[in-house]
DNA sequence: AAGAAAAGCAACCGCGGCCCC
DNA sequence: TGGGGCCGCGGTTGCTTTTCT
């Protein structure tokens, strides 16, 4: 169709910031012929959100970005796009163009004993795109921090591995000596949670390790949703691994609970 | 020094979801 | 309610650079 395809040129770059400055980028299917460029309307998409945009950080990842990555992922999965979002000035190509190229192989150099890579012995497989959080949940569950309860009283574990999307029931148990719980008990947090909630604010998983949490302005009560075997700041693990399949993030959040009974009414 | 192999990275492709008519 | 258009995401490709032999 006469569009100019593989890399973009100086020139080509300059006419596409110079539009976008001038007009924003509405509509990506118009903006090539409005602004005069002989490139489909998704590669100006790509070319400016991966590598134009002005908030782009260019460079080396720091081991602190490298490490957040390597936790993202163990949480998130392959989900590139969320990841990215929590690395300011990244993009998910980038991210995803490191781990495929450094940190998978440097994950799988350090793994002397298989297939295990956290401080919590969790089972880990480097090669699975799966997430530890099923997706239905991801970044959507909140408890309250209270003070954990005996450690001890987790005995096993049913997998959610089979959940696949937002609204569907959540089929994950914990059962223990003296709670058996369904996850149905737990709050599901969408996007309209946060409209819908005023008091609460997202706070972005920073640099200072806590977690994906929220916090109510109102109460001044921060809800968490770290993963136990990060040994959250201020919220230490047990150190015990209770559970396969990176379950121990749902314990964890059962524990801050102090049981599903004590969930806030979001 | 030169060719081969490996690594790195930008860009492309196809699919799914959302929105609007 | 179904279809079309558009956007964003994740997987993949292929070109360039670096390292190895």
């Amino acid at each position: 169709m006469g569009l100019k395809r593989g890399p973009w040129t100086p020139d080509e770059d300059q006419v596409l910031i110079s539009y976008i400055q001038r007009n924003g980028h509405g509509n990506w299917r118009a903006l090539p012929k409005q602004a005069g460029l002989l490139r489909c309307g998704k590669s100006c998409r790509l070319r400016w959100i991966n590598y134009l945009r002005p908030d782009i950080k260019r460079g080396n990842f720091n081991s602190e970005e490298e490490e957040t990555i390597i936790k993202l992922h163990e949480m998130l999965g392959n989900r590139w796009s969320a990841i990215a979002a929590r690395l300011p000035g990244r993009t998910d190509n980038e991210i995803k163009n490191v781990w495929h190229t450094h940190l998978k192989k440097r994950l799988k150099q350090n793994q002397v004993t298989p297939a295990t890579t956290t401080t919590n012995n969790k089972s880990f497989n480097l090669d699975s795109s799966e997430p530890t959080i099923p997706r239905l949940l991801e970044s959507s569950v909140h408890a309250p921090m209270s003070p954990q309860p005996s450690s001890s009283e987790i005995s096993s574990v049913t997998d959610a591995s089979t959940s696949t999307g937002i609204g569907e029931a959540n089929n994950i148990e914990i059962k223990g000596e003296d709670m058996e719980y369904s996850m149905e008990s737990f709050p599901l947090i969408d996007e309209s949670f946060w409209s819908d909630n005023p008091g609460f604010l997202p706070d972005e998983y920073s640099s200072d390790s806590s977690g994906l949490s929220c916090f109510n302005v109102d109460t001044q009560t921060q809800y968490s949703v770290a993963p136990m075997a990060d040994n959250v700041q201020g919220w230490p693990s047990d150190g015990v691994s209770h559970v396969d399949n990176g379950m121990d993030f749902w314990y964890d959040l059962f524990i801050r609970a102090g049981g599903a009974e004590e969930l806030p009414a979001f």
